[in-house]
DNA sequence: CATGAATGAGCCTTCATTCAT
DNA sequence: AATGAATGAAGGCTCATTCAT
């Protein structure tokens, strides 16, 4: 899986063989199929386990004693860090992305039990009356996804962002879910 | 274009192929090829065919004389609508963003041309202090991004978003980009 | 035919395509159709002409009142100038001895007839006792063939042959050809 | 390599497919490319297989000690006999001829050493003062490329060459490179 | 368990030929 | 007679998968 990682951030999601990740992996073509059912296994497996990471680094340094506004703010910028990383989950973000997803209920509650600081968050913050009373999912695309969205475009260069900027993206997506008379 | 266009959206990027493309046309193979350089001509092409249907769908019915607000409403409905075109433009959103794209300074003024709408808008906006000072692109990535990342998940049936809820969508990513005291 | 001639020269008898032949001639592919059967025909056809612009390339200059060993020698020096032809023959001659050729009955006495003045030269050589008595397509390749392969390897840079040695080389040929007591 | 030697033979260069070898073969289309990278490089690996063959049938029951028209003898016989051989490495120098070659300094010395006892047969004879003072490759294509240019044309039945003819035109290839008065 | 040679369907592309205009 | 768009078989090559060792 480390092997398929690399390969996929480097070359993308073509111009990924099996015969690649064997080699890149230090082992024989065949030996992957006793690891997983077939190609498609393969990458479903790496979305997992990438989906754990993420959901680790997401969530790290968060703990539910801190204050919501602190915790989202810790989240958002997790979040733009992640792009940076050199052990690199998300430098595959765009390629992550559409890596093959299964959509069956397990792996619904598997995420939702990774990205469950984010729910108590959102959680929390609707019983206060802090937040706006909207799905979580819903909070999450408001509130957190334009963190991913700025950092690819910032890190593909189409776009720089400042830090000075991204203080301001930050607030303007706390804006967009909290309340405001 | 037109059934490139449909296979992308039932069949996603791979799985593309070239007889594929020519069966569903109803021509064969090599007809393509008068027509196209070559599958990566044929791709860049339907890109900026899309975009261009894109950008007409985001801003019909929005003119520079409406308020500021009521623009802003109504390319944010135009985008949420657009999931539903039977034409299907952005069903293919999914795969149409990771299409091949130049990344030529044409293709960028074209680009820049085609939403112009939107930039007004936002400048705009901004002359008045009505909206944040922040780059237009990010402004659109925080106000109108939602709006197709929402839509794609209630498509996709990965989340159900009912009226109202789109309605208070709408006004929180308006919350983002606006000015709070 | 000029077309087909000038694209062989250029490009060799790969990347010779149908289409290719009718852009140079400036018509229409279908067009071609109308002249020649199909590709072998055009190429048999070429192979003819260009046959009749060899013969007539050898054996120019040459006069059956001229002395057997004035008619060898001119013959031979017109095979290697052939070479350098600007409108290219003769260039083609790597390309050209593996065009498809016919080989009925019909096609060796058009090139017996084409070549009639070489012919004679051997038969009066023979019979004047000056030339061996072998058969005149055997005296061929004895005597003129290797200022044809001479000259092509010359050309190609894979053999550099100064005057002198060309001129020893014919020598030698002619050795080659007549009676040694 | 055997198979596509075959089919080289008896269909030529053009309509040499890489599908066709692997039928020849016995094996399925992509095992080729187990051991060759492309089709060029299993022509050029041909190219160098054949050679080698040729060079060792051509200087064959030839030693350095034997007389020099023995020699010469026994080789411009061994190019001769090259033809009829059933395992077929000659039949085709038509088609082998315009095999795609490598023009390296590796290739031409590899040719060299392949074909020393020639080269040795011709330093020893000018040395002696019996040939003619011409570059090698000037005396081989006068003393040796005949026999294999006869021998080609009375295999495919373009010319009859008896076996008094041939003794005739070895002689004459014979006097072609030697001295005369 | 691990290996890696072998498989063969399938991919992109070319091109000789046809035929309605 | 000329056109040139359309055809579709075939070509070179890749790669997910299998299986004998």
């Amino acid at each position: 899986m480390r092997a398929t990682e690399k390969l996929l951030a480097d070359y993308g999601f073509h111009g990924l063989s099996m015969q690649m990740v064997a080699r890149e992996a230090g082992v024989a073509t065949g030996t992957i199929y006793r690891y997983f059912e077939d190609k498609q296994d393969l990458l479903h497996q790496l979305y997992d386990h990438i989906l754990s990471r993420v959901a680790q680094l997401v969530t790290q340094n968060v703990t539910d004693d801190m204050p919501l506004k602190e915790r989202f703010r810790t989240m958002w910028l997790n979040i733009w860090a992640m792009a940076y990383q050199e052990d690199a989950p998300l430098i595959n973000r765009g390629q992550f992305e559409n890596l093959p997803r299964r959509n069956t209920l397990e792996q619904q509650q598997l995420e939702q039990k990774l990205f469950s600081k984010v729910h108590r968050l959102f959680e929390e913050g609707k019983a206060q009356g802090l937040l706006k009373p909207l799905d979580n999912e819903i909070l999450s695309v408001l509130g957190l996804e334009p963190s991913a969205c700025l950092a690819r475009k910032h890190l593909t260069g189409v776009l720089h962002v400042d830090e000075k900027s991204r203080e301001a993206a930050l607030e303007a997506c706390w804006d967009a879910i909290t309340q405001h008379d």
